[in-house]
DNA sequence: GACAATCTACCAACTAGTAGGTATATATAT
DNA sequence: ATATATATACCTACTAGTTGGTAGATTGTC
């Protein structure tokens, strides 16, 4: 099976983002894929191989994501909104939270090339963020304080949070902020 | 001694902000307060009753350093950069981040009560923080869209948001993101 | 035959938590 | 005063279970 691997890393992700990195182990990933957990160290031969896998797998998808909307809609509006859609998905999709935020929290216990691929998660989000700030700023009136590459921290600070705040607080939170960072975009105050 | 109790939670609460409650251990605890894990069960018989302890503790500092403010100083932009200014110290203190968002990123490995103590918290800032937003766009001339909770809301998970990106990203993003916070309620845009 | 994927069976280290004992205070009863 | 409880704080030594990880044999597939 070619793409056992594939399978692996999806229970792997679900767990980081319903539990953290640190709660689970090769035993949860071999009661739930039903192999044993010697197979999974096959697979991947340390924690850490894994961990690492898993964020560039999330780092490739996210950017692979982030430019299939710029190439689907040109409209800085929409590509914000499909953006958020994206997110709200990850936070209705169970008790899950965002999967950097899950590594964030564990920055410390993590390995180094752990950090760098969550690192390079954050500045593809946000630089693509900036993006669309930049371009609504010019033509599509959206209005806000600073540079768009300040913005854009403002903006994923928000979602983060909210996401996280979403598990305990549940979903109403979220939308109140998505609400609030499009509300103050267009100006309406 | 009266204060190991404290002395035990002020090691638990740097060890949750550092890495996260399930990265941490009793032997932890132990090897850095230099008695034996059993003395530490003493203590805390389990780790729910050291994490349930923890929270509250958080819970009731927050609650005593807002209402400081609140009686310290009646301009609403006061009280707003006095809460800042306490959180950029949580943030610049070392590799630490907010307990709120250790906890509420392994909202599901903890208890139920554990859970409450946080979700508490959460509650008691952001009430707070609507409050401050209320009387400021009353009388202060702060400026936002929505209701003072909702724009609580987004500040609370902005900050949260920045101070888990900080360890990872470093400060200056934190400041970024409350230097906009700050713009955006000015109205200059 | 080579190779990948899997297995069983193990390892040392660590986990939260317990059992049982010691030292030292502070009461209380005689 | 002095013996006797009681409680706190700590200890060493242990349990049962989990952790990430390894060794070596077995399977199926090109």
């Amino acid at each position: 099976m070619r793409d056992r691997k594939e399978q692996i890393l999806d229970v792997a992700g679900e767990l980081v983002q319903t539990r953290s990195f640190s709660a689970f182990s090769y035993q949860d990933l071999s009661d739930r894929i039903g192999i044993s957990k010697a197979s999974i160290h096959h697979h991947f031969p340390s924690k850490h191989d894994l961990g690492k896998a898993l964020a560039a797998r999330y780092r490739a998808s996210y950017k692979n994501a982030l430019e299939g909307i710029s190439a689907r809609c040109t409209n800085s509006w929409d590509q914000l909104d499909e953006y958020l859609d994206m997110v709200t998905a990850v936070m209705r999709s169970g008790t899950k939270i965002c999967p950097i935020g899950s590594l964030q929290a564990e920055h410390n216990v993590i390995t180094r090339e752990m950090q760098e691929e969550v690192h390079g998660l954050c500045r593809t989000i946000q630089s693509w963020l900036a993006g669309v700030l930049a371009e609504g700023r010019k033509k599509g009136g959206m209005v806000f304080p600073g540079t768009p590459e300040d913005q854009a921290a403002l903006i994923y600070s928000a979602i983060q949070g909210a996401l996280q705040n979403a598990r305990a607080e549940g979903p109403k939170q979220f939308t109140t902020v998505v609400r609030q960072l499009k509300a103050s975009l267009k100006g309406r105050v």
